[in-house]
DNA sequence: CCGAAGATATACCGATCGGTTTACTTTGTC
DNA sequence: GACAAAGTAAACCGATCGGTATATCTTCGG
């Protein structure tokens, strides 16, 4: 028993080549080489490119909540603490050396129409983030955590996207600060 | 003389399917077919698609800007007013049919790397607007123009990735309600 | 020990990629 | 009217694209 499967170290390498050069720029010669799989086995576990980019984005949505759920629950205890200790993940993700950006985000660029099953797969992936923002605003007792949760996602993408294109590796800092702001006025409206 | 001249046709219609599918799914093929021009033609104008590509960034930073720029004027009167209008310009550009997010953050999803040119013009796109804003929080008056410049910025980015990703339309206004935070703050700032 | 499953490498497919070349036609200028 | 510049269509280049087929080898359960 191999330590990883063949599918997971195609979905695997698939992964790395698709977030650091790109969808459409990354061909399978390349990734089954580094795979170390042939051809045939590739074909026989994805049935076309398109669903080998689906099952890549899948994986990644859940690497990344997953890491970004852990390391907001470690960085901090209190309800309210942790609604910004979610920017203090993002803060380290951004000094990572591989950060391309959000894979997310990459993926709506290059596949840009709304029905497309991978800018869909996007959309989902940002719904189920805001939605971990909208849980811990609700532990934090705010009045309208749905509106908060809005919020401090629109700051995250802004700061994923100043990390990315502008190279400011300090942008998810500058995010948190101004998270703050809101963060306390949602409070302040549950004591009112 | 011709409305448009050949490059500047090539230009204007790489810039549409750039904009819509993608750079590298892009072919020239379609771009010379569209465009109505040989392709001997557009390789005397072009050296290479690097260049075509390049100059399709170049133009389209020209036209954004001043289109932008133009709206926020044309929305608004006291310098105040402005910094927000900024914001109701971007709802303009999000209700069109063919908007498919920022063309440079799109640029940078592709050609990720921090060297390359394409990835480098479109940080100079991102630092440009925000010089824009700068200058309009300066007339402003307010005490620090570029730490408001950054933080409008910022939420300027995260509307334009929620608008195009989950395909939020109203982003902008969110975004421009929440600015509003900043802006009164840096106001103040000016008057204590 | 044998046979099916699943892996392998490799050749192949038509299409398209970015890019070049050739030969012909239009166009504007002196 | 001649001539150079710039345009055209189309063939062509090697490489790579996503995807298929073939033939061989490994693995492992009955």
């Amino acid at each position: 028993m191999p330590a990883l499967s063949k599918r997971d170290m195609i979905v695997s390498v698939a992964l790395k080549l698709f977030y650091r050069n790109g969808f459409n720029a990354t061909g399978f010669e390349r990734i089954i080489k580094e795979a170390g799989v042939s051809k045939k086995t590739l074909y026989n576990h994805f049935r076309s490119k398109d669903e080998l980019v689906l099952a890549t984005l899948r994986k990644r949505d859940e690497l990344f909540r997953n890491n970004i759920m852990r390391e907001t629950e470690r960085l901090s205890s209190a309800p309210r603490e942790r609604l910004l200790a979610i920017f203090d993940a993002h803060h380290q993700w951004f000094q990572e050396k591989e950060f391309s950006g959000c894979m997310f985000i990459n993926a709506s660029a290059e596949f840009s129409s709304h029905d497309d099953p991978c800018h869909m797969i996007s959309a989902e992936h940002k719904r189920l983030v805001r939605d971990y923002i909208c849980g811990q605003a609700e532990q934090a007792g705010v009045k309208d955590p749905d509106t908060l949760a809005k919020q401090l996602n629109l700051l995250l993408e802004g700061a994923i996207v100043d990390a990315h294109v502008s190279g400011n590796k300090d942008s998810a800092l500058m995010a948190k600060a101004m998270a703050d702001v809101f963060v306390e006025k949602a409070l302040s409206q549950r004591i009112a």
